[in-house]
RNA sequence: GCCGCCGUGGCGGAACUGGUAUACGCGACGGACUUAAAAUCCGUUGGCCGCAAGGCCGUGUCGGUUCGAUUCCGACCGGCGGCACCA
């Protein structure tokens, strides 16, 4: 029980807060802008102020921040100590859903609840830097990233499925769905396939740099592999398995099938050194190949399993899924090493999202693949030898015969390991490690040289359009084309409508064996796709190659009703980087007319400047719409310029795959940064001017979001409805807001300059800040918001608005305090009422008793539970050091300097090494040695309150001033001690007989093993363990023992 | 299942680089002060045997390396956290 403290002399409710005004007044944590010493950054998670206000887990980790901010200080150091309130999210919306309450008010309330606790420590925060993300003035800056990232095309918007927690309304980012389950109210998460805006963060250009950055830096190993997990990289190959063309009663014919996008099943391998070995095939539910092979004898037991697992929650389809389930699809396909013929199923055990959605099935080599081919009978090949022999060999563990079983008995299990292969033609007997690589390049080099894709992209020219494409198709069909990519059909300007689904089917299907091939208008296209996709290709053609420039604005008079969103992208022709365009192809080809009046001669010269190196072809007498073709010319006339068969297709490629998939950046909710985007008919996407940030986030009357997918935002009319900023229009605002982790992944940069209202931060002071020295937070974090956070500084620091200086790793060093259990050693939680109370816990022992408890609990980083009877220890160490200070006297400090210094090297060391525990150890012991005599050094005793006041800052402040002292005693410099002083000039050295001690005595510290070896000999115990006998062997370690062996 | 972390007194924990295991604190027990209690102060406190000197055992279990292992290696058992059909 909490004991009664009232008879205590130290009155630590009165002394905290007069000096927690006095520092405030006195401004005395405020961050010195203009110093030449050396700076360091000490950052905390900022919290979210939560209705319960602080918890005692919190200033666990404020408590180590702020005794490393100050040790810093008085080392000398320029210290940046800042905090702020991580105010947008759900919870503050739910509540103003039950009660009607502003979310704004109650944030408002919550933040300056939270405020008062954090301040009831006597933390030294730069307070003047607070930064809030739900201020205008902050999210100004949050909306300013998100156009960057949309202007750079690292945001997008899509409509693929996503994780939908049906209770919160809200859709969720992978990293926020744990077992199936929404992370914060548990309901089973289901898919739900709405209009999401998605940022790009596995973009090549990132997802590596956020892989291998971790290497460098000083973070607890556990949370660069958390991350490196999260990432997923694994190194395989893509392989290419032929459809077989006998299928039997085929619901599609096949030339539709094979002309379609699928002219093979793509399957990606960590494994391809058991390609012999694969024995059949598996497409997850949902590919879009499933439709084309399935025959008409499977075709209702298929679309009936495919309802099934579409009906499935996420949580079903993994938990419930023990027994794996699957159908036939009626289809074979050809497995390209050894031309067998092998049945193609589906099961959701096949994710859609992981690699091409397809698998090739190797059941003796994989437990997923064996447990479904012993369930559905399908054969079982082994093609890898385990080793029989274990790499190493220890007598100990038993025969190597335990390794053998795996190699017998295929019955009841598979290996999954290296060994020989076997089985496998003329790769028998090598390694497998070997194998992986050798089949895929034999695999290669086998395969007839064909090309493999082909995009075509025409333009929005017109009426016989559809003739064309087809026919075009066919064509190149019959000339040998591997795969063809065709344009989809559609209304109105078809291309245009699908433009967005279009180029992602293309994106993994392009290589640099591919051709390029747009006519009219989609040359643009294509061409300002390739730049986009920054993938070298074979051949671009160009055909009747209309001005972008010049063509667009009279376009969009032309065509009001055409989905202008679509345009977007060629919107920004005027972007064209023509000499990264030109690196990109091996071959440009231009086939225009003499008589086009589409392609009037400013529009080849335009062309023609850009791209000289292109070949040019005219036909004369043809227009820009022939009769029959719909294109500049007729097929076989142009068809000549389509280069044959001058490369490899890839019927394996390596190749390397991420789990990580991109980030989910909008909710349907309320309370969050609007995005700031227009909706215009004809413009498509708009982003908001930046003159016009911030968008504020308006009033509404009803907090519901309405369940379909739309924000509460989208009922405010006056609010949604805007003139498009670049045609006039009528346009719409984006009414989604931006996820919860939006504000919280660059508000380290803003507390360097957190008032500048022309820019996100001043580079100039970011240069002086950053990176981050010293980042601690909970190891909660680790995915989410560390992983987050060092992507949007990657891509600031790409567009400069992070200096180069910096570096692109925003935190150097991260700590993650361990959590805070209760007293029966649980989780803390209200429902378990082990909630401790930081309020209550000030009241009753004060501010620093519990900043010293929480150090002392336990190492930093470990979970511990909190003790109430514990606490009074370190209250107690405190009363008695406050009494101490009536003892002080000005005597010499003759044997104490020892232990004096010692404490200074012990005090330093531990704060360097993050282990305040024993820091506080340490005191407690010094306290004892000191304090309880009579008299109290003052040179032990200030020095004392120095190395104390990081942890203690209120009693060693009003201690320092009843010494005297008129200045605050964190104006000192952190002391120094001599290594001289702290030598001991006597040790107890130890006798040990065979490694077990025997004696002890105590020596000069600097004595010989001669004279300890004789000493020890000299002893009559010593004397009476050896038994008379000569020891064999002597060890001596200087300082320490002696030790006979006998 | 996979990845990571961790097992030391009644409890939180300490132990440098392989060198006296259990520092410091809590609790418990005994004592002082007090009419009494609280608070405070002093002492004892890993287990077993012994009057004692002393001895034996002891850092999850079993084994290994070593003069010597809480520390290094192997296997196993138990706990915590994360991921989870990622091909």
């Amino acid at each position: 029980m909490i004991q009664s403290v009232m008879n205590i002399k130290y009155d630590s409710s009165r002394v905290e807060k007069k000096w927690q005004k006095q520092w405030e007044q006195e401004g005395i944590w405020d961050t010195k802008e203009n110093s030449s010493s050396p700076k360091f950054y000490v950052l905390d998670m900022f919290p979210y102020p939560s209705a319960q206000g602080l918890h005692v887990g919190h200033p666990e980790g404020y408590t180590a921040s702020d005794i490393v901010a100050r040790f810093y200080r008085m080392k000398g150091y320029h210290v940046l100590h800042p905090m702020g309130f991580d105010s947008f999210g759900l919870p503050a919306e739910n509540y103003a859903i039950k009660t009607g309450t502003h979310p704004a008010t109650t944030t408002a309330k919550n933040i300056n609840n939270m405020r008062r606790q954090i301040k009831s420590l006597g933390f030294s925060y730069d307070w003047k830097r607070e930064v809030i993300t739900s201020d205008p003035e902050y999210y100004k800056w949050t909306q300013w990233i998100f156009l960057q990232l949309f202007k750079h095309g690292l945001a997008y918007e899509s409509y693929a499925p996503i994780n939908w927690c049906p209770k919160d309304k809200t859709g969720l980012a992978n990293e926020e769905v744990i077992n199936g389950k929404c992370e914060r109210c548990g309901t089973p998460v289901v898919k739900k396939k709405i209009k999401q805006w998605l940022v790009k963060i596995t973009d090549e250009k990132y997802i590596e740099r956020l892989l291998h950055g971790l290497d460098d830096l000083d973070w607890p190993e556990s949370i660069k592999t958390l991350q490196r997990n999260w990432i997923g990289r694994s190194e395989g190959a893509i392989v290419n398995f032929e459809l077989w063309t006998g299928n039997k009663e085929p619901r599609r014919k096949l030339s539709e099938v094979l002309s379609s996008k699928f002219k093979v099943i793509s399957v990606f391998t960590t494994r391809p050194d058991t390609l012999f070995g694969a024995t059949y095939m598996v497409l997850s539910p949902e590919h879009e190949l499933v439709d084309l092979i399935t025959t008409e004898k499977q075709f209702k037991a298929v679309e009936k399993y495919k309802k099934e697992s579409a009906a499935k929650s996420d949580l079903e389809r993994t938990d419930l899924a023990k027994e794996k389930t699957g159908v036939f699809t009626g289809a074979y396909a050809i497995n390209p090493v050894n031309n067998a013929k092998i049945p193609v199923w589906i099961a959701d055990y096949v994710l859609s999202t992981y690699g091409t959605g397809a698998i090739m099935a190797v059941p003796a080599h994989d437990e997923r693949d064996f447990e479904f081919a012993k369930k559905f009978k399908l054969p079982i090949i082994q093609v890898i030898k385990p080793p029989s022999v274990m790499p190493k060999t220890y007598p100990s563990l038993g025969s190597a015969s335990a390794w053998g079983v795996k190699e017998a008995d295929l019955e009841s299990q598979c290996w999954t390991g290296d060994g020989t292969m076997v089985n496998s033609g003329q790769f028998n007997g090598i390694s497998s490690e070997q194998g992986r690589k050798k089949i895929v390049e034999w695999l290669n080099s086998k395969t007839e040289q064909v090309h493999n894709a082909c995009l075509i992209v025409h333009g929005i020219s017109g009426h016989k359009r559809e003739n064309w494409f087809p026919w075009l198709k066919e064509e190149l069909n019959k000339a040998g084309w591997e795969t063809i990519v065709p344009t989809m059909p559609g209304a109105g300007h078809p291309v245009l409508n699908s433009w967005d689904e279009y180029l992602g089917q293309f994106d993994q299907r392009i290589n640099e064996n591919s051709v390029l091939v747009g006519h009219s208008l989609g040359c643009a296209s294509i061409l300002f796709h390739l730049q986009q996709l920054e993938k070298k290709v074979d051949t671009v053609i160009l055909v009747a190659p209309t001005n972008p420039l010049q063509y667009w604005p009279q376009l969009k008079q032309k065509y009001p009703q055409a989905d202008w969103d679509a345009v977007k992208n060629m919107s920004s022709a005027q972007n064209f980087n023509w000499p990264k365009i030109r690196s990109l192809a091996k071959r440009f080809i231009i086939i225009h007319s003499d008589n086009d009046p589409y392609v009037p001669p400013e529009s080849m010269a335009y062309y023609k400047e850009n791209l000289p190196e292109a070949e040019i072809h005219c036909m004369p007498g043809k227009s820009h719409f022939s009769e029959s073709t719909g294109g500049v010319t007729s097929l076989p006339e142009i068809l000549p310029f389509f280069p044959k068969s001058s490369s490899n297709s890839s019927v394996a490629q390596a190749t390397i795959n991420y789990k990580l998939r991109d980030w989910l950046f909008s909710r349907q909710r309320y309370w969050g940064e609007p995005i700031p985007i227009i909706h215009c008919e004809i413009c498509g996407q708009v982003p908001v001017p930046e003159k016009d940030l911030p968008v504020l986030l308006p009033d509404v009357k009803k907090y519901e979001p309405t369940g379909t997918g739309e924000s509460p935002l989208a009922n405010i009319k006056e609010w949604v409805n805007v003139k498009c900023p670049q045609c006039g229009g009528p346009a719409r605002r984006e009414t989604n807001t931006m996820p919860q982790w939006a504000g919280s992944n660059w508000y380290f940069l803003r507390y360097c300059d957190a008032h500048n209202d022309k820019q996100l931060a001043d580079p100039e002071k970011l240069k002086k800040w950053l990176p981050v020295n010293l980042y601690i937070g909970g190891a909660e974090h680790a995915v989410l918001h560390l992983l987050y956070a060092r992507f949007i500084y990657k891509f600031l620091f790409d567009i400069k608005a992070v200096p180069e200086k910096c570096g692109d790793e925003p935190f150097k060093k991260l700590k993650n305090q361990g959590l805070i259990l209760g007293e029966d050693g649980q989780k803390m939680s209200k429902s378990r009422g082990n909630v401790v109370n930081p309020d209550e816990v000030i009241e009753k022992y004060g501010a620093d008793t519990m900043r010293m408890y929480e150090m002392f609990m336990g190492p930093f980083e470990d979970a511990k539970p909190w003790n109430m009877q514990g606490i009074i220890g370190v209250r107690r160490f405190l009363d008695r050091l406050y009494k101490a200070g009536e003892n002080v006297a000005d005597v010499e400090l003759n044997k104490g300097k020892r232990s004096l210094h010692t404490l200074i090297k012990f005090i330093t060391n531990d704060i360097e090494n993050f282990k305040f525990n024993t820091c506080v150890s340490h005191f407690m012991e010094a306290s004892n040695e000191w304090f309880s005599e009579e008299i109290v050094p003052r040179e032990a005793y200030e020095t004392f309150l120095v190395l104390l006041s990081p942890f203690a800052p209120h009693l060693a402040e009003e201690l320092w001033e009843k010494l005297g002292h008129k200045k605050s005693i964190f104006n000192e410099k952190w002391p120094e001690f001599d290594p001289k002083l702290i030598v001991k000039a006597e040790i107890t050295l130890v006798v040990q007989v065979n490694g077990r001690v025997r004696d002890q005595f105590t020596v000069p510290a600097g004595i010989s093993e001669t004279e300890a070896q004789e000493r020890a000999l000299a002893s009559e115990k010593i004397k009476k363990w050896l038994g008379g006998k000569q020891p064999k062997k002597t060890i001596f370690v200087p300082g320490r023992l002696i030790n006979f062996v006998v």
